[in-house]
Formats: structure tokens, C-alpha cells, sequence
RNA sequence: GACCCCAUCGUCUAGUCAGGUCCAGGACACGACCCUUUCAAGGUCGAGACACGGGUUCGAAUCCCGUUGGGGUCACCA
């Protein structure tokens, strides 16, 4: 059998990161077994659903690189299919129409929890006779829901559950005005697409009992679940707004890595032993069923970020030099010129390390793409005695000398001149620092100085000294 | 309130299904040190957990029961 999942987001807002993640899981699944991957937008309630919620997921997923098979499938689409399959039901006796008014059902409710009693449906309907059906009211439709007995999940990460049928009532199946509820879409859906494997959050499973007496009902083949528990916040609560950033695109632009998010993302609520960096390829050999977590899990950005050094660290010079470029343009107001765009891939091994973030590497690389004559910063400034600019007048002459510029040359130069001097290599470094990057904070001076080149370091020691 | 789920360092987790090799391993964060021209990166070391109480067993983080704590769900929303 071929395993087919999906992912069924209903298109109210921005891609959540537990949303993704369950992309994630089940796009893993799917290509591991070399399956199908879906996807279903679950727009069928119109007054939430957008068509920029839609593109916001389909932007997500994309940026996280998750592909998926086939069209979309879009459920609001779907709503004759669902139609016929709740007259089927009822055809067969298996469902029935009721005419309870809104109002009526939140008496009974209300009753209900009065008592202390399970809020649910009573049934009233089910053995009524039609002809004593109001004529004002339409009806809508309700599963005839087993009376007594189980309903038993095997759910391959919480294992057996059983539900009491007493605790399952009559689900609506279509609206008064005719429209199907979710229970009834996503079974039918769910069915109609060959799904076999669902996995989706922990705040399905009490759904899932429902939908098994369905799929029960219409003699279809009950999917297998995974119910994977829900990302939390710091707080030990869901994973909401009032956490921060929940949805995917606020990581993109707080500069995380797409791979960086994806990783942390699988190993949050899945494990391979003491696997902690892996690549997709990897987590695509490795995923299972069986190493999914059952308690849930809290968001960690101090972890997230780490996961991301590690593949900032990793990634191409010339990628991330195209990531920033934009910005960087903006920032000093001007476009970048070639030998900008040079100078800054030279510099990515220097500056790769030392940004945890993007916007973080944009504001280490902006020394290298200002104008003489730089500003310097305060800190940067108070390292500019009287002393250390005479310091530097020297070292200036003694580096004009050199023919060749490269890091090897400038450092026995340095190394050669400190020596002469009996002074302590961080005493003319520091100097050297502020006055060619503006900072007291930069990559390795001999680095800053190759970066730079021999003229534009020469430049800006000159502006340095006459400041 | 009813129903369902969960419970190992502050956090993510390995180990739990097939009890002994676990006085519990790794990672993040934290502290110290090393390296060192600044800041990172890197390296070494350190502190830090089986929620509690009962069983079962020669032996329990692992199995059973209970307590406590946390979470989720209870719509003509998805």
C-alpha cells in the first residue's frame, strides 16, 4: 500500500509554526516511504478563510521547501461531494434530519452543564416521526451515532484510546442551509484523496473518534492516526500571539535559515538517539512514527538560534551575500557596486561566524561597504589617542612599502613592526580596528586589512589619523 | 464541570514497548578555564532531572494503581 498524507490547513491566517511543523512530519512520512504528500486548503469556512491566508501557506511551505504532489485540493470546491455522501446517509437510515433551533440547542446546552453532564446533543430527533417537523424550520442533517459501546483509536504516538459512545452524540453533517460541517468534509475528503496515514495535532484526537464512527458509517477504511501533541509556549500554554511570533513568515524575516527552522522544527517532538544537526536527506531516511514524543513541546528560540548559526556557518558565500544585498543597498543608501559585492563575499568566512542572525550579518558587513570617510563610533573613537594616531602614521608607512597585499604580507608587516617597537600586538590592533572598520568589533585585523585591499586600508588609516 | 492525553536536567530530548549494561547519556542556555589583536567561532571542565505515594519483582526511569501537576477537546468553526 502506498502511503498518501496531507496537510489540510484551513486558511485563516499565516503558516503557524506548528502548522508547519506537521507539514513537515508529514511531508517526512510521505517521501520516506516514498508516498504521496498533499494538500488541502479546508476553506469551506468562508467567512474566515482568505485568499491571503492561502498564499501566506502556500509561501511558507514553499520557503520551507516542502513540496507537494498533485493539485491542491480546495474542500470549499468539494461541497456537492460532501452533499451526496450525507444523502447516502441518510438514504440508508444511518442519519436524520432535526429541527432544532439554534436556540433550542443552547438550552439544552446550557442544561447540560448545569447538571454537570457531558454537553452533548440528546438525540432528540433521532426517533421522532418527520411529519412532526416544523414547516418553518429547515433541518439540518445528524449521524446516527452508536448508543453504547466504544470507539477505539489506534493511534500510532498515544497508543489505544477508547472513547465511551455515551460521550459521542449526533454530529451535524450538513447545516440548515445545507452546507457541510468539517466531520463530514474531512472524512469524505480525507477518503476521496486516499489518505492512509493522518498526522495532525494532538487537538484532533477527540475529532478522531468522531470521524472513525463516520468513515464506520459509509463502510470506509478508517485511516491510520498520528497525533502529534502541540508546540507550546515558554509559558507551558499552546502556542499563540500573545508568545510573539508564531507564524513562519516573522522567522523568515527575522532572518532564520529555512533549513535552520525546518531542523529545529522536526527535532522538536522527534527524536534520532542524540542526533541534534541533520540534513534533509537524513531526516527524510530517518523519520518514523515511533519517535515522536507524547508530551508536548516547548518553543525554544535560544535553541532555534543555534540550529541556525550552525547553518549560516554552513551556507554558500555567494547565497548570502544575495540575501543581504537589498538591505545593505538600503541601509547605506546607494546600490552595491562590484567591487561592494566582492569585498563582501571575501569577507563571509570572517563574517559567517560572528552573526547568529541575518540582520545581524548586514550590520557587520556595513564597514566594508561604507565611504571614506567612514563614521566612527564612539566606543571605536576613544581607542584614537594622540598616541595610537601616531601609532598608525607609522604603521601607515611601513604597510605603503608593502608590494604585495595579501593576509600573510600584511601580517609579518604588523608582526615585523610591533616586534621593532616592543609593543603588544593589541595595542596598535585596536587603532588599527576602529580606524578601519569605525568599531571596536570586527573579524581578525589582518582579515579587515585584506578584505579592504591595500588602497581603501591606506585611505582610511590617513582619515583615521586626521580625524 | 465532563471526556481525552501527557509527566526524565531551566529547555529540547536518549533510555520506557522487549525491567538489570543508567548512582541516567547528548544538545541548547548558564558558569569557569584555554585559545586570542576585539568580538565571535572552537576546545576543555562544571553545575543541573527520572513529579509524589503505593505496589509487582532478586532488581523499576522503565510494568500496575492512586495522587498531584500540566495540556487538549467539548459549535449548524475548522
Amino acid at each position: 500500500m502506498t502511503v498518501v498524507t496531507r496537510f489540510a490547513p484551513s486558511p485563516t491566517g499565516f503558516l503557524h509554526v506548528g502548522s508547519a511543523r506537521t507539514a513537515l512530519f508529514n511531508w517526512l512520512y510521505a517521501r520516506h516511504h516514498g508516498g504521496k504528500f498533499l494538500l488541502r486548503l479546508e476553506d469551506t469556512d468562508r467567512k474566515r478563510s482568505t485568499e491571503e491566508a492561502v498564499s501566506a501557506i502556500i509561501d511558507g511551505l514553499r520557503w520551507l521547501n516542502l513540496d507537494w504532489d498533485d493539485g491542491i485540493v480546495r474542500q470549499s470546491e468539494r461541497m456537492e461531494r460532501h452533499a451526496e455522501v450525507a444523502q447516502r446517509l441518510l438514504k440508508e437510515s444511518k442519519a436524520y434530519h432535526c429541527y432544532c433551533t439554534p436556540e433550542e440547542l443552547a438550552e439544552m446546552r446550557d442544561a447540560a452543564r448545569e447538571r454537570g453532564s457531558p454537553v452533548l446533543y440528546d438525540g432528540r430527533w433521532r426517533y421522532r416521526d418527520p411529519s412532526e417537523a416544523p414547516t418553518h424550520v429547515s433541518p439540518t442533517v445528524r449521524i446516527k451515532s452508536p448508543l453504547s459501546g466504544e470507539t477505539v483509536i489506534k493511534d500510532h504516538v498515544q497508543g489505544t484510546v477508547t472513547f465511551a459512545n455515551q460521550q459521542l452524540d449526533d454530529m451535524v453533517l450538513l447545516r440548515s442551509d445545507g452546507t457541510p460541517t468539517y466531520m463530514l468534509s474531512v472524512v469524505a475528503d480525507d477518503h476521496d484523496m486516499g489518505v492512509t496515514h493522518v498526522i495532525r495535532g494532538d487537538d484532533h484526537l477527540n475529532n478522531a473518534a468522531r470521524q472513525t464512527i463516520l468513515f464506520q458509517a459509509l463502510g470506509w477504511t478508517v485511516p491510520e492516526f498520528a497525533h502529534v501533541p502541540l508546540i507550546h509556549g515558554a509559558d507551558g500554554a499552546k502556542l499563540s500571539k500573545r508568545h510573539g511570533a508564531v507564524g513562519v513568515e516573522a522567522y523568515r524575516e527575522d532572518g532564520y535559515l529555512p533549513e535552520a527552522l525546518r531542523n529545529y522544527l522536526v527535532r522538536l517532538g522527534w527524536s534520532h538517539g542524540d542526533d541534534e544537526l541533520f540534513t534533509t536527506e537524513q531526516a527524510v531516511e530517518w523519520f518514523d512514527l515511533n519517535h515522536l514524543g507524547r508530551g508536548a513541546a516547548r518553543f525554544d528560540v535560544d535553541r532555534l538560534q543555534n540550529v541556525n548559526v550552525h547553518y549560516i556557518q554552513r551556507a554558500q558565500d555567494d547565497r548570502l551575500v544575495e540575501m543581504i544585498r537589498d538591505r545593505l543597498a538600503k541601509r547605506c543608501g546607494r546600490d552595491l557596486r562590484d567591487r561592494d559585492l566582492e569585498r563582501l563575499k571575501a569577507a563571509m568566512p570572517e563574517l559567517k561566524p560572528r552573526s547568529k542572525l541575518i540582520p545581524e550579518l548586514i550590520e557587520n558587513s556595513l564597514f566594508i561597504i561604507h565611504d571614506r570617510p567612514i563614521e566612527i563610533d564612539e566606543k571605536a573613537a576613544k581607542l584614537l589617542t594622540l598616541d595610537a594616531k601616531s601609532l598608525l602614521r607609522d604603521l601607515a608607512e611601513v604597510l605603503e612599502t608593502l608590494e604585495d597585499w595579501n593576509q600573510s604580507t600584511v601580517e609579518t608587516a604588523i608582526r615585523g613592526y610591533v616586534a621593532e617597537k616592543e609593543i603588544k600586538l593589541g595595542s596598535v590592533a585596536q587603532p588599527l580596528r576602529a580606524g578601519l572598520t569605525g568599531r571596536t568589533i570586527s573579524p581578525g585585523i589582518f582579515e579587515v586589512l585584506t578584505i579592504l585591499g591595500k588602497e581603501e586600508s591606506l585611505g582610511r588609516m590617513s582619515d583615521a589619523v586626521k580625524a
